[in-house]
DNA sequence: GGGAAAATCAATCATATGGTTGATTTATGA
DNA sequence: TCATAAATCAACCATATGATTGATTTTCCC
């Protein structure tokens, strides 16, 4: 019995619980058809217990949109050293987000329907870029790594690289949990495109 | 004067309106605003009109949808042809989605929209997937050709290939049509992953 | 020219939806 | 213990929204 009739939380764990919700109800059926009723109705509560601890709809998609965030940032492996292997970071770092669609799909489908109203809230667009820039980051510092430690092509341009890279596994996002079965079949294949040496 | 005040439009012509219509709504606010009196009124139509021509909203989706990926099938180049240099019809691939971008950005954001709705409606999905699979379809076919044609790795799987690639160029929808810049960085750098000769 | 079919519109309906109000219950701390 | 603050809820409000109805205007074609 994990769930008390009317336990009366305290405000961050209630909109913990919140955020669950909506971001529950956002992978389900989508933000468009995302109801305040709904997420009170799911975290077990009165629309207005909802207002009290969210003022508005749009703070509601700032706190699924900051939570989400955090959640991923929690994610990911140690920052790029350049005393390890670049190819066993960029696999780390690849297996990471592997990992985060297969067992948390929700927040690689929430971001997906966040993008959708990143044209009309800039707050959400900015959260949005500067996460991706941040993870598009890591894999170009890997792959400068990589280049010093002779095992990427010299001639390898990392930002470009990354771009691609991430492109191609940002794709499986909307896949996710299901239909990653091409995950590392594209990575390796990227990966490949990357080295200095084919392999035998 | 391209607009009259009350052109009493045959069914055709006045579904391909309120499709574009609909199609800038939603690239301007995102999906999750369309509101079926904002698309009559961009199409300069009664809301009863909106709903004579097409009868619920989901039917105007259902049309935004196929009318938007016949007019992205219409901007792609000839099928891939094993006569043809595989590079010059790689470049020529990336190249009509790039203009696409740059010269049609509602489609591919309108793609993007749709996408979020995806799990919702099966008709969508169905639509989407279709012509994701034709498209990436070609690339594989393209990069099938080019290791005949030596140009290519021979160790290069074309499927993961080819969803690298369009992952990669794929990320670029949302950012058209500024935002661009990178594209052709991103494509040179994965084209050259592929080569089976490394460029002196 | 004139009648039928097609297209359009003003007015309206039923419900959905984000948010508020004021009372009520529970927790906190002096 | 008990007054105060925090949290919760039932009922409600104002507006938004998808869709309908019935009358009106235009086009088609014989």
């Amino acid at each position: 019995m994990t769930e008390q009739k009317h336990p009366y939380l305290r405000k961050d764990q209630r909109r913990t619980m919140i955020a669950e919700a909506a971001r529950a109800l956002i992978l389900e059926k989508g933000y468009a058809a995302l109801r305040t009723r709904d997420v009170a109705s799911r975290a077990g509560i009165n629309t207005s217990t909802l207002h009290f601890h969210v003022p508005t709809k749009a703070a509601l998609v700032a706190l699924v949109a900051e939570t989400t965030r955090d959640s991923f940032l929690a994610l990911l492996p140690p920052v790029p050293d350049p005393k390890q292997p670049a190819r066993m970071q960029l696999r780390a770092e690849a297996a990471a987000y592997h990992d985060s669609l297969r067992d948390h799909p929700e927040l690689a489908a929430c971001f997906a329907q966040l993008h959708q109203i990143a044209g009309t809230e800039p707050a959400i667009a900015q959260m949005l870029d500067g996460f991706t820039q941040n993870w598009c980051q890591r894999y170009v510092e890997i792959l400068t790594i990589g280049q010093k430690q002779g095992v990427f092509r010299a001639d390898l341009h990392p930002l470009p690289a990354a771009l691609a890279l991430t492109g191609a596994l940002a794709a499986f996002g909307p896949r996710a949990p299901t239909g990653l079965a091409m995950f590392w079949p594209v990575f390796d294949e990227t990966e490949r495109g990357f080295l200095a040496t084919q392999p035998h």
